[in-house]
DNA sequence: GGTTTGATTGATTGGTTTATCAAACCATGG
DNA sequence: CCATGGTTTGATAAACCAATCAATCAAACC
């Protein structure tokens, strides 16, 4: 059918691309990979660049459903802090089960067609938009936790830039644990300024870096530590 | 001469690699931009391969000299936490001068051609090493005014991400203002950390988001906040 | 002055790439 | 049963790519 040879050709682009790049994956790779012809790959796009973008395209709609809304799902509590390390586990999944060598698809191509290719460049802006608004959202809604006159725009910024930057160096080292000290390094972070919160308001405290408001919680103890099962 | 032939050829390399990428540029590209023939290139390097791994051992010479002192000549004060920011400041300064095209060399390539290419990425890895380490120390020499228990490390790591993250997001959106968020939440981390450090010691303090130690603060005031001169 | 060594030239090769196109195919509706 | 239009085929064009190599040149060395 013809949806079903369009969706095959898209999701063996995607898939090289995130894999070896775009300048890296011939037509005749992805052709392989579709099984199809080469005709029929160009009767759906006009060009390698128009397949390009419309990866890109694919990978801005399936950001929510895919993988924001599955961040949520896959938090055990529905503190929306826990939301943003669910997300960071995501991507750290993605990098365990791939060896290192898949991590953001979108920050690959941003790199390597970020500029001199408009339509796409338009597009990875657009997926980090997103992300990085619904990382807002998460904060705004944690509220009163997170201290008065926390920027959440630009730490949801900061928070991509660590996934990004700690993919670049976990696949650069072939190993998670540069990813970890990254995220481990930004959990710490934040316990700090849940900490200056609370400080802030003059409440009551046993341990500076204790957990979150324990409302609803239901993550594990690991180590004496409370854990907020981002993995 | 000779050694004059090569480093053109290397410049040229690294030039248009760091702009377009390393397979996007052609070995054709490189000889207009060198001023030279083919068989020069190939006189010298026996591969177009060849001519990345020299062109990434070149950038690992050149980190120290051109990057890592460069930020501590930078700094006005010895402060060595104004050595990380200068460090930064270096990375926004490049990304400023090229229309936010061009970021971090190795970055790009560390994406693009990280695996499969086991010499570059070797390379890349020890890169990113020393880069780590030197922030690493610098955070050390900043000894007590940072708490003990810190992970030294996984902070540096982590700034490295931010570099790299707020790179790849500066380039995606065309404009300086995505690394520049994730600089100064960066930045608040640290007065954060310098302030929880300075209610472990019970010292008094009276804002909590002050300067950092001022034993030979030189910087500059800035809207009644302390700037540790970044930029 | 003659020889060796290394550097440089630039046309050329062989392979790969993206993209085209006419012909065949097939489902749907008249 | 044919007509139509979207789909698929696969050979092929045209451009581009990395890499080669015999020939020339320059300098250093004997």
């Amino acid at each position: 059918m013809a949806t079903d040879t369009k969706d095959r050709i898209l999701e063996a682009a995607a898939r090289l691309f995130a894999e070896h790049g775009y300048h890296a994956t011939g037509v005749a790779g992805i052709l392989r990979a579709a099984g199809v012809k080469s005709g029929s790959l160009y009767h759906f796009f006009s060009s390698k660049e128009d397949l390009l973008v419309a990866v890109m395209q694919r990978h801005l709609d399936l950001l929510r459903p895919q993988i924001l809304d599955r961040a949520e799902a896959e938090s055990v509590t529905e503190d929306p802090l826990e939301h943003v390390f669910s997300l960071l586990g995501i991507y750290r999944r993605s990098l365990l089960v791939s060896g290192c060598r898949l991590g953001c698809p979108v920050g690959s191509l941003a790199l390597e067609v970020g500029n001199n290719t408009p339509r796409a460049r338009a597009l990875i802006e657009r997926y980090f938009s997103v992300w990085v608004a619904q990382v807002r959202d998460w904060l705004n809604a944690a509220g009163p936790r997170l201290p008065e006159g926390l920027d959440r725009g630009a730490v949801a910024r900061q928070i991509l830039a660590v996934v990004e930057g700690g993919i670049i160096q976990a696949r650069a080292a072939e190993s998670l644990e540069p990813y970890d000290a990254c995220v481990a390094q930004l959990r710490s972070s934040f316990e700090l300024l849940l900490a200056r919160r609370r400080y802030e308001q003059e409440e009551p405290r046993d341990t500076l870096m204790g957990e979150p408001s324990p409302t609803k919680r239901t993550g594990r103890e690991v180590g004496g530590q409370f854990e907020w099962r981002a993995w």
